[in-house]
DNA sequence: CGCAAGTGAGGTATCGATAACATGCCTGTG
DNA sequence: CACAGGCATGTTATCGATACCTCACTTGCG
């Protein structure tokens, strides 16, 4: 007397239909609240629509509808970084606001993939993405393309494509902490950041020099490490900066994990550095380091999100609009030593 | 001469089977590298394709296929925190590998939030979702309702519902640190927690005292405090721990906030007492935390995202199978005073 | 009493892609 | 020279939902 035992099959509106003895139409009026239905078939089809645990199939509508899908493309470049998953918060507090959804890939920084997953993005109509470029090359993002949605581009501006951007202040962040560095007397200030290929590590060592040159300090390169990925390899990289002769009395360092491996380092060969670094983390306060350049990559997310919104929103009668960016501003923040 | 200025509307099928003077059917089939259409044709129609910029609608394509629309639903209740966005990170890694994509949502432990993602979710077809409950209510996602897809729970178990599970060992992680700080000699240990009515935290409670019993030490209530979510307040409790009659010289921290909060009270009371804590972090070993209990969240959401990848591979003809419960063991790392 | 306006519900075509079936053409062979 | 058979392509129906049109029946008013 119970249900089927497999009840697989998800119900369609016909089901419904048939159940309550009208056509499916009807049931579709009935679920749009059209009011030229009549009090008691909107009965009997809600009460056939219970019965049958009948759900809209959204892919179907959205098919009939017209070309909106619902949801927009995330695709960014390493998600085990907190940085990048942050991002995708502001993404998806945002979109969540407006009723969409994210889909949310990685590309491990592989070029290749993310020219994959943007392909595939588009071919499932996603109203639009958001996208922070692994390489330079952003052929596959060109807004020309005839079936393309919109997109924003993520922490990297665009290369010669027209499509709004979110960045962080990298090169001034970085300047006004070197600044800081500088100004409290030091004159020989190390580096350790990531290759210099990717932009926001080049806005950043930039930020570095122009504040030297602006301090009248002239750039050493036996001060400058380049090539850490991880917190080993930056410790490995800064005890090597510390052990050259006159070593480096201060370090500017181009992201967290620089700034870890660099106190560690500054920890293991007790060695008294003063440290500045970008990207805030947990505990910076803790550890005391005194110059931390602090942004929000939820507000990063956020406000791409704002932005391809008003992208989708916009129809293509309107007068073509300018692309944007956004340049989201940082905050040097200086913490005492939490050991006093 | 050049492309229409605003080359919008998406080219379909039909359009590249016009461009090319052939059906619809021959594009579908050269899309599908089937062997009977003549080279001449292909080539023909792959040149419109290129020319006119087709990708297939994948949306329609599914609609037509059959129910699978290629994406598995993610339901997390914060992602804030990097629990799971790590747990996200394993479930994209172990989808992308099996060509499916993750939709992303957050409930903010809104249970009536989840229920309405959970509903939308199923309304758009995904093949399959990956769930961590707000609360404990999960009647709507009873494996039983028609048009329901195949659901793993993550990081809590299913209530009243026969529904796979990955679990974290909450209970043998806590217990062991527990009786780790015991075997140290303390006999008043303190516990920083979350509330009770979180399964995980009423686990770790568990464990807490289940290892007391074993070393015959009685429970101290005094020394118990169940309500700290945030950093400031787990700092906050712990001060308060720290300053009773007779403190605790050791205290278990059934979180990361609640021993970063901790460690701070710690430091800045100037108090030495011995912490434990689960969940490991970044700089656990520089702070010299001595006892952590340490799993990866990433193979949570791995195992998760296979449970479910193997669910939904099932057919209905199967014999059915039971559900299964998962649990991702937990390690309790030992780390030395950094500083010697 | 007759006809126009109004009301509730069904029929058909469509979104884009595709499986199954159907058709036309060319070649080979008795 | 006619017809079987294979090969390349076109037609039709379908997935689930819905916009637009049509139709049957009711009611109102002259």
């Amino acid at each position: 007397m119970t249900d089927a035992p497999t009840p697989r099959r998800a119900p369609t509106m016909r089901d419904v239909a048939d159940h309550a003895s009208v056509s499916p139409m009807t049931v579709s009026r009935v679920l749009h609240d059209d009011p030229r239905v009549s009090g008691q078939t909107r009965e009997r089809v809600l009460a056939s629509v219970d019965a049958l645990g009948y759900r809209r199939n959204e892919v179907a509508r959205n098919l009939r509808l017209g070309h909106t899908s619902g949801l927009i493309g995330l695709v960014v470049t390493n998600l085990a970084n907190p940085f990048y998953s942050q991002l995708a918060l502001g993404v998806e507090s945002v979109a969540g606001q407006n009723g969409l959804k994210v889909v949310l890939t990685n590309t491990d920084e592989d070029v290749g993939r993310e020219r994959r997953l943007v392909e595939e993005l588009t071919a499932r109509r996603v109203d639009g993405m958001i996208v922070v470029p692994a390489g330079s090359d952003h052929s596959h993002l060109d807004p020309q393309t005839p079936g393309s949605v919109p997109v924003v581009l993520g922490a990297r501006p665009p290369t010669n494509l027209a499509l709004d951007c979110v960045l962080v202040d990298d090169f001034g962040g970085a300047r006004e902490a070197t600044a800081g560095l500088l100004a409290a007397g030091h004159t020989r200030v190390g580096f350790l950041g990531l290759p210099p290929s990717v932009w926001t590590s080049s806005e950043r060592f930039r930020g570095f020099c122009v504040a030297l040159e602006e301090a009248g300090v002239s750039l050493d390169e036996r001060y400058v490490r380049l090539q850490q990925r991880t917190i080993p390899a930056a410790e490995e990289a800064a005890r090597e900066l510390l052990r050259v002769r006159r070593p480096p009395t201060a370090l500017f360092c181009a992201n967290s994990r620089n700034t870890l491996g660099a106190y560690r380092a500054a920890t293991r060969l007790g060695v008294d550095v003063e440290l500045a670094g970008f990207d805030d983390f947990e505990l910076a306060d803790v550890l005391g380091v005194p110059l931390i350049v602090a942004y929000d990559p939820r507000e990063l997310g956020r406000r791409a999100a704002e932005l391809l919104m008003e992208r989708m929103s916009r129809t293509d009668t309107e007068p073509e609009v300018q692309p944007r960016r956004i340049v989201v501003p940082t905050t040097v923040v200086r913490y005492g030593n939490a050991t006093r």
